[in-house]
DNA sequence: GGGACGGTAAACAGAG
DNA sequence: ACTCTGTTTACCGTCC
């Protein structure tokens, strides 16, 4: 079993390997799988000849990086001439030193790896808040320039005016000073140029991220790089090389198509079109135009007529881009240019390979996010974290740092588990070195130590553990209880009870041998799991009694938690799924998640409390004689249901309000989650 | 520092 | 022979 679930890893993980590792081992796995669905096999562009467009594309690119690398070198002239203007002529034996880290800068964009477009797809999803620091960080760059600038003039003047004094008073009497001024100056230059490195980078850095658009009239700004290293770009390339009439030779030779190929990659690459929405009251110096995503609302464009292929007057058609006046000439145009033919069919099939591979990207992401959120939801003791299960927040008023965190004012809007922690909303201050130290296996047992319903926790987290590998933090002996407790008969087997874990959490459907070990070592470790022969074979039933006389020690001699309990639950969870939660937790019936959003009960639960506050402040270290045991309604007995099938202290039982998942006796997910693939790369 | 508790690993046995 | 189930022991970490 162990063994089938490692295989499945492996292969899994490696699909993943491949996605991550190269484009061209990516295009022909993608190739080879569009051929063996055998759809059009006349069609054809096979391996060899992709690799040969590849080959192509990435001649061309160069070609483009070298071309852009003059323009860039040009305007880097023509900016130091500007300078040099200025100062003495010994400057110019130095400019090809100052040249080179400014060409290097400008090429770095050029080479964009797989994993740098991912960080930069990272990015693209930056808050507002985000964004705003970016743009600040940009304007602050550009004060410093300037006032590099100014700094950088005043130098000038003054050694214009040493020299002229020099020139006045005679031939040579200062040349060491001399040089070190011009030392200095070229000191500040290559300051002043870092400067420009450094705001260029961050101007890409922005264009990158689909952040901003440049203005015509901006020639400074290497623009052609934006988006060419990005994987799509590349195919958008590719595209061109499909239906480019002309060779690439051809191509290359002309600086005006090369250009028209950039803004190509520019206009209809993928990730310029998801930029985002920043604060258009942010300044952008007058150097830079937000961009927007929406729609530009062209005159021309379309009204009613939404085509995906159709927009802002240009066929979207990859690597067409034919002006269309209309919908209709559009559509003419379509029907014309991009018939069904092995054009065509060969450009829809590069198509794919592009959504593949975005689609392995997101997968990718999706990975990173649920590994994100493995890791936030993990260091809970993070006094700001914030979107996490509802009752671990408990839990975490309930840890030591307790006192010392924000009160926990949050006003608790009933998490929705599947909703993922926004993540950049936390942004990197939450991922700090205390936090480093709490990644891993949750050791804490924060309900059996502080009282937090686990139901309670259980339900209102429900999808959040069923979907993300995040440990509960609840011990073995409480889980298999609320498994057990959670069945209609209030008995279930072994397997059944595996059944349960992999169920309700996704961490449990990993490192089966470990749990399943635990769990079994429970069930015959502590008295209060009584095996029950039955006729189908054993099943293992709760004894409450025996469960309650472990409990109230945990939450005994320490009354800041008992206040704190109290608290939390008044600010963190909905007071009636608390209490009731509570109570079921301390064995006091009737009172389960079923009774959420119930007001009879709720109110029931709510004349209950005071009852449970009493109790708990009454708890003392010798427990097994405290609240829980007090309560009225407390059942007395082991739960053995072949005795007292009709149990009213059930808890789902005579109301029948079960609210948690329903089991199907015959419900097998043991087996699919235990052969399920297990995702190596969070380990 | 020591005890209680929980998690993990492992050995072992019995049943199917 | 193998797997599953159940028991037991040992070790370690955490908490009080």
């Amino acid at each position: 079993m162990m063994q089938e679930s490692g295989t499945e890893t492996k292969s899994n993980g490696s699909a993943i390997q491949n996605g991550a590792s190269g484009g061209n081992h990516l295009l022909e796995c993608s190739l080879r799988e569009v051929r063996s669905n055998g759809e059009t096999p006349s069609v054809e562009i096979g391996a060899a000849d992709l690799a040969h467009l590849q080959q192509q594309q990435a001649l061309q690119v160069a070609r483009q990086l070298l071309l852009q690398q003059q323009q860039q070198q040009q305007q880097q002239q023509q900016q130091q001439q500007q300078v040099s203007g200025l100062k003495s002529p010994k400057r110019n034996d130095k400019q090809p030193a100052l040249q080179v880290p400014v060409s290097v800068a400008m090429m770095t964009p050029q080479v964009i790896t797989p994993q740098q477009m991912q960080q930069i797809l990272q990015q693209q999803v930056l808050t507002p808040q985000q964004l705003q620091v970016l743009l600040q960080q940009q304007q602050a760059l550009m004060l410093q320039q300037q006032q590099l600038q100014e700094f950088y003039k005043k130098q000038q003047e003054q050694l214009q005016l040493q020299l002229l004094q020099q020139q006045h008073a005679g031939k040579q009497p200062k040349e060491p000073q001399q040089q070190q001024v011009a030392t200095q100056q070229l000191a500040f230059q290559q300051q002043l140029l870092q400067m420009q490195q450094l705001q260029q980078q961050h101007l890409l850095s922005l264009q990158r991220q689909g952040l901003l658009t440049i203005q015509p009239g901006q020639p400074t700004l290497p623009l052609q790089p934006l988006a060419q290293g990005m994987i799509p770009t590349e195919l958008q390339q590719l595209w061109k090389e499909v239906t480019s009439s002309h060779t690439a030779e051809e191509a290359a030779s002309n600086n005006h198509s090369s250009l028209d190929l950039s803004t190509t990659c520019v206009s209809s690459s993928a990730p310029s079109k998801t930029s985002l929405i920043i604060n258009p009251h942010a300044s952008t110096n007058g150097q830079l135009s937000v961009h927007t995503p929406k729609r530009e609302s062209l005159p021309h464009e379309e009204h009613s007529h939404s085509h995906p292929l159709y927009g802002h007057g240009v066929c979207k058609w990859p690597g067409c881009e034919a002006v269309c006046e209309d919908f209709q000439s559009f559509l003419k145009h379509l029907n014309s240019e991009h018939a069904l033919d092995d054009r065509s069919t060969a450009q829809c099939r590069v198509q794919m390979q592009v959504v593949q591979q975005l689609e392995l990207q997101l997968a990718k992401d999706k990975e990173r996010l649920q590994a994100m959120m493995t890791h936030l939801h993990v260091k809970s003791t993070e006094p700001k974290a914030t979107p996490q299960p509802l009752n671990l927040v408990s839990s975490v008023t309930l840890s030591k740092t307790a006192s010392e965190a924000s009160p926990q004012s949050l006003p608790h809007t009933p998490t929705t588990p599947t909703a993922p922690i926004t993540p950049v909303t936390q942004g990197p201050s939450v991922i700090t070195t205390t936090s480093m130290h709490n990644v891993g296996p949750i050791r804490r047992r924060y309900s059996d130590k502080y009282n937090v319903p686990i139901s309670s926790d259980i339900a209102q987290n429900q999808e959040f553990y069923k979907n993300a590998e995040v440990r509960p933090p609840f011990t073995y002996a409480s889980l298999i209880r609320q498994a057990i407790l959670e069945s209609p008969e209030k008995q279930l087997t072994l397997n059944e009870i595996y059944n349960w874990f992999t169920r309700m959490f996704a961490y449990f459907r990993r490192n089966a041998a470990t749990w399943k070990n635990a769990v079994r070592h429970n069930l015959s470790l502590h008295k209060c799991f009584v095996r029950v022969e039955n006729v189908k074979g054993a099943v293992w039933t709760v004894d409450e009694l025996e469960f309650q006389k472990r409990r109230p020690q945990k939450i005994s001699g320490n009354p800041s938690l008992i206040k704190n309990i109290q608290t939390s639950h008044t600010y963190c969870t909905p007071l009636n799924a608390a209490l009731q939660a509570s109570m079921a937790e301390n064995s006091i019936p009737l009172y389960t998640t079923a009774s959420m959003g119930n007001p009879t009960l709720g109110n029931l639960a709510s004349a209950m409390r005071e009852e449970l506050n009493g109790a708990m402040e009454h708890t003392n270290s010798n427990g097994s004689d405290s609240s829980p045991g007090r309560s009225p309604m407390q059942a007395m007995h082991p739960v053995h249901v072949k005795e007292e099938p009709l149990d009213p202290d059930e808890n789902e039982g005579p109301l029948s309000l079960v609210t948690t998942a329903n089991h199907s006796p015959d419900f097998d997910h043991d087996r699919d989650y235990e052969d399920e693939p297990v995702n190596e790369d969070i380990e």
